[in-house]
DNA sequence: GCTCTTATTGATCGAGTGATCAACAACCTG
DNA sequence: CAGGTTGTTGATCACTCGATCAATAAGAGC
């Protein structure tokens, strides 16, 4: 009926592409990175395979900027939200809140599928290559912060941050994976933190609920 | 010449089931779990892709036995190491030395490879829990041996557990994916371990080389 | 040596994948 | 309203995957 005959309107292509990089998206944060195939987005779009491989040199690379489009709003989203924070202390503890929440699951996965991948999808690697050191730069640039403030105490943040990052990747790889398990407390992340940062125990206890 | 008039030799079912699952664990810790498929079995063990096809219900299945296996064979390995340590502290070092070597990337990949792939293949999934699992299980009679002898402290030796392989899984596949990387230490497990479990700082130094 | 069980094969199907290209048609320009 | 630019399509190719099945032949038992 309608649906069908709905032709589909000629658009610019700058709007095609966008429309074809948010269909990939939703495809990868909901049935992984994986599935982000030609014919899915395409589907999604409403648009024949044809004009996605048309606005695309190659699958592996839409796949690979698909995926560093979602980490990098991730990063981006979680940035403003520290932003508000008025010490470095609360925002450290924002940030382990945040990342460790339940529901970063849907990133998380695409994280696992990103690591897996990459091994045959040169372009991912190296996007995922980008999307780490640009998670670890935030990472230190937050702990700097918090040294310039006198809030924290470290000789190598940079190495510090990629531990953390490490550590909080795990967890939730683990979290994940395991889903619908024992929903057990991770209080290590904190517990690590607080001691590598001189602070006093306790110090990142999640105050984020309450004014 | 004499490999192509080579016609191969009838073997027993067992035999034959052997020398497939061996090809299938090779093939997944060169290539990728993703790489064990019909043909690059058959191919391998210089036989038709339909005699693998014959001898499994289904390639899901033969993908996950793989898993179960090479992560089994891990943990039967590292568990032979550890019994020859002494005391509990430095069969937990060993442990720790072990699991964050870089001769570990080729099974932290199949763990990768596993995490992503076990969306689409249950009965992978299935082995990936039933693995996770027993690492939990092995770490937990660590832990609790070492309770025992009044080398460690902890009451909670079933969450500090998985914690600790959350974090050190995590930090192998940070380490895995970025690969050629700068070589940075890690030495914040060891640190969290010392003290959740009450132990002096530097007691888990790697104390494995020297008699 | 013959027979019979069964391990093994070749051929093939159906469903995926990415990618290409001539043809079409929507829209802008004149 | 005509003409040209270009966004869009349908058809199709070459390749991969898992899975099936009749036909073959190797080897054990007699």
């Amino acid at each position: 009926m309608s649906t069908l005959s709905a032709r589909n309107r000629r658009k610019s292509p700058a709007e095609r592409a966008a429309e074809i990089a948010l269909a990939a998206r939703q495809i990868a944060l909901t049935e992984g990175l994986a599935a982000v195939t030609v014919r899915a987005v395409a589907a999604r779009v409403g648009v024949a395979p044809a004009l996605v491989a048309h606005y695309q040199p190659s699958m592996t690379v839409l796949v690979a900027a698909t995926f560093g489009a979602i980490v990098a709003a991730e990063i981006d989203e979680v940035a403003a939200e520290l932003a508000a924070c008025p010490t470095s202390v609360q925002a450290l503890g924002a940030l382990i809140d945040t990342l460790l929440g339940p529901e970063r699951s849907a990133v998380t996965v695409i994280w696992l599928d990103a690591w897996s991948l990459g091994r045959s999808n040169s372009a991912l690697a190296t996007e995922v290559g980008r999307q780490m050191d640009a998670w670890q730069s935030f990472l230190v640039a937050q702990l700097q912060a918090g040294v310039i403030r006198g809030e924290f105490v470290t000789d190598d943040a940079p190495a510090l941050a990629w531990q953390l990052l490490g550590i909080i990747d795990g967890l939730n790889a683990h979290a994940t994976v395991r889903y619908g398990d024992a929903r057990t407390e991770r209080p290590l992340v904190r517990t690590i933190a607080e001691h590598e940062l001189a602070l006093p125990a306790g110090a990142l206890r999640s105050t984020a609920a309450g004014s």
